[in-house]
DNA sequence: CGAGGCCATTCTGTATACAAAAGAGTCGCC
DNA sequence: GGCGACTCTTTTGTATACAGAATGGCCTCG
């Protein structure tokens, strides 16, 4: 594999995990030093997360980790909201039924497989309906916009890990969106997303007023110092 | 300024304005010569026309320009549809009536606009609206989004210019959404911007069988022999 | 005459060296 | 004591050199 493209998933997972703090400073000497590279292929991962907008280069020219605010998700997810109705109803009416059958099961099953795998398990099958949901839409620039998307909010989800009823209820959403879906019903499909990403954010925006009211003692325990002092 | 901006603006502009042929392929060394820099910031301006789709990198190293079939627009505009009518929904509840009731004059005066400046004159009111739009909905993540459907569908507006009716229509249309905007009835300007969407998509679809239909003959008169033979 | 393998050419990917610019810290002056 | 300018350090931006890989052509064998 490329040593930009290692480098690109490195830089990609650690600012996703909150591995990598927001408002740290990425040195491209440092970084490079770090991951046993050159800046060459280091540059070129950097760039791909600067149009990513999972670096900031807006002020200065030394890229940092930009912070997760309830108004960066708020905005976030009026994208989102745009493009998954939009998906909803495209998916509605080009669907293959058999595998939204198949997810129906999936997310009835949701409370067995969270007891069984734990979050992460049910987050592969929420994977495989976005999968799903992208092969029935089939428009590879929906596909990108999407993921541009759904990247970003891979750190707030992160968050909000802890929240084993709202999976469940998340999971009850899905079933009803993958139902929608199968029926080739796409305003209900539509309308369930709306409701879903309506749960979703608010559940992410409590998440984040706790954090805050908490402070911030508790968190980060993975990267210690890496602030700007 | 940077010698990358420069030469991905230069090939951004080449691309977007039919000077570089669809199917031709971009070699890195050839490019650096031709701009008279070196390959490393040539292949940072590479990348970014990469991520934006401008390039396709998918088969192959050596990235050539995509091709624009009525196919691709189709699935551009199943995007710009979702972003666009989310966008004047909110712009419509957080617009600033003024700037809005400005660009309904502009859209009223578009055939004397046309005569005077011609098409150029006419899209830089187009760009006003874009800009009014984007700033009304105050969304980083939604500007972004709806500059990368933009960019592409810029190629496929070129193909069209040649259409003085569909302008007045698309005129007339544009400042329906604006007269909505500016009175702050969302599900109006959703609906004008549906309206107008769906007028230019199936002049465009037009443009690109009439072309399709008179052949390759009369066409790219500025880059003779860039294909691949 | 066709197909397969080998060789050469050319391309990309990476590393390193150099220059220019920005930022911070300090010294001097007001 | 505060403000400003200068210098030094660190950083980014660019160029070039080198290595590995892939592709295309050509030759040979069947």
């Amino acid at each position: 594999m490329l040593a930009s493209d290692r480098a690109y998933e490195t830089l990609r997972d650690d600012i996703l995990n909150w591995r990598i703090a927001p408002g740290t400073a990425l040195s491209e000497t440092e970084l490079a030093l770090r991951l046993g590279i050159s800046r060459t292929p280091l540059r070129s991962a950097l760039a791909r997360l600067a149009l990513e907008g999972l670096v900031d280069t807006s002020r200065g020219r030394t890229g940092v980790v930009p912070d997760v605010s309830a108004e960066s998700i708020a905005q976030q997810f009026e994208v989102r909201e745009a493009l998954e109705l939009q998906s909803a109803r495209l998916a509605a009416r080009r669907r293959d039924p058999a595998t939204f059958h198949e997810l129906v099961d999936s997310f009835a099953r949701a409370s067995e497989t969270l007891a069984d795998g734990g979050t992460d398990a049910y987050y592969a099958v929420v994977a495989r309906f976005d999968e799903a949901m992208d092969e029935a839409v089939g428009n590879p620039a929906m596909r990108a916009a999407l993921a541009s998307v759904r990247i970003h909010l891979v750190r707030a989800r992160r968050l909000g890990h802890d929240n084993p009823e709202r999976l469940l209820r998340a999971a009850a959403e899905h079933r009803l969106i993958c139902e929608a879906v199968r029926d080739g019903d796409a305003e209900l499909a539509a309308s369930a997303t709306a409701v879903h990403l309506r749960g979703s954010l608010t559940t992410i925006t409590a998440t984040l007023r706790a954090r805050a009211a908490v402070g911030q003692l508790t968190e980060n325990p993975t990267t210690p110092g890496q602030e700007g002092a």
